[in-house]
DNA sequence: CCAGCACTGTGGTCCAACCACACTGTAGGG
DNA sequence: CCCTACAGTGTGGTTGGACCACAGTGCTGG
């Protein structure tokens, strides 16, 4: 058991002492979201590293999404504790499917599976669906691609907030911004930008309908039917 | 416009660089998994910054699963690319955890959710059930409740990977691996330990008889019993 | 024949210095 | 008296160089 004591540390690479560090800072509460890291130097002579460690620690948190840098002074400067979960998965989930490794069909089936079960368990009075309907509104007058779809996915995460679960509207945002790119071309496979587009926006407006109509089932069908449809049209279809 | 496009090389950090070359080299395929980066030094040269920038590069990658770093020479050394969503998940998730941002009730439902679908497709004849159904044998023998979780831990991702969706299968094992810790105290809250266990035993069979007997109905709604059960009698209760 | 050792290339760590930035306080002119 | 201009201070960002530990490779001497 010594043997292994002295492994744990010798193991221990040195930027994760000071992931240790923080992370414990963290659980017991010392440290909370909006609230300030030490300066690099001041961190690294109190843990007994040096900077370049305590940086590379730093940078994997900024990669997650718990913390972000800021030169400077002021109130926007040093290094602060923020809780971005859905940037940190994103960006996970789009190198892994870069790595080919997360099958694109996986990751619509699975934003399927969330949205629908998002849309069943939304709150009809929940402030997003407010967000959602204005962004409805928003989405009549949009004929570019690029900005229709910067509206629909914000529609979409609205509704995800709206069934109360951080966690799957995490998720769901995450998916989604994996995706981002794949999504944006796949427009090019359409035969008539403007008649799906207005297919889109009746369709949402039928979703949003089920949800303030208390009828949760239908929600979720419809938006399954909705997010299956469009990629079987644009093209992925026969992987679904 | 001109100062947008010089915004957007000052503003992006060096280490960024570094990470856009090597998701490049992924995204177009010169990049596989279990092939092998260029040595820091080299990759420094090559990039013009310094090798303190790519190995801020290689630990958010590292953070993310997407390589791994490995001293010495052979086959094992250098860094090589991978592919472990989980494991970024999983830290990502647990981080955010401990900021008190993501609350565990919402993660246990968001695992419900997983499972229960997982289990409702999972396919009879996947080999992922052999293990699961041999993982099973195992747990019989296990009075230790530490030992007892693990093979849990590692029977529930083999329900998962049944479904075929690796997506799935990687969200529900980070979903898992954020709150270990958690579900280990959680023990401590049980009355009668053999008796869960038990319990827990008796579920488990059920639930992989439901699946290998073509009932993906019953196999969901017994999994989401399952897992709201047993956090319900460890005193999550009250915030389910 | 092979045991042992020097060599080489890998990541791991540290240090010292410099830069850009943004706010703060002060000194100077109006 | 005000307020402009500037030096000061503390933050992260970046660099080069140095040294270490490690694990194979290949030579060298017994």
């Amino acid at each position: 058991m010594w043997s292994n004591h002295i492994k744990y540390y010798v193991a221990m690479r040195t930027h994760r002492v000071v992931l240790q560090w923080i992370e414990e800072q963290l659980s017991s509460g010392q440290l909370r979201v909006g609230g300030r890291l030490p300066a690099e130097r001041t961190l690294a002579e109190q843990l007994g590293v040096s900077r370049t460690s305590v940086r590379e620690a730093i940078r994997i948190l900024e990669a997650l999404g718990v913390v972000r840098a800021g030169v400077g002074s002021g109130p926007d400067a040093g290094t602060v504790v923020i809780s971005e979960p859905t940037a940190a998965l994103g960006s996970a989930l789009r190198l892994h499917v870069a790595t080919s490794h997360l099958p694109v069909a996986d990751i619509v089936q699975t934003r399927v599976l969330l949205e629908s079960w998002a849309a069943a368990r939304a709150l009809p009075d929940s402030p997003a669906l407010a967000e959602a309907a204005s962004l409805l509104e928003q989405m009549e007058g949009s004929g570019d691609p690029e900005e229709f779809l910067a509206l629909d996915v914000r529609f979409h995460l609205a509704l995800a907030d709206a069934a109360g679960n951080v966690v799957v509207s995490a998720m769901m945002g995450s998916l989604r911004e994996s995706i981002q790119d794949y999504a944006g071309r796949l427009t090019g496979n359409l035969p008539d930008w403007a008649a799906t587009a207005a297919r889109l926006r009746q369709e949402h407006r039928g979703i949003l309908a089920a949800i303030t109509g208390h009828d949760g089932a239908a929600a979720a069908r419809l938006v399954a039917e909705h997010i299956e449809g469009y990629y079987a049209e644009a093209g992925l279809g026969g992987s679904l």
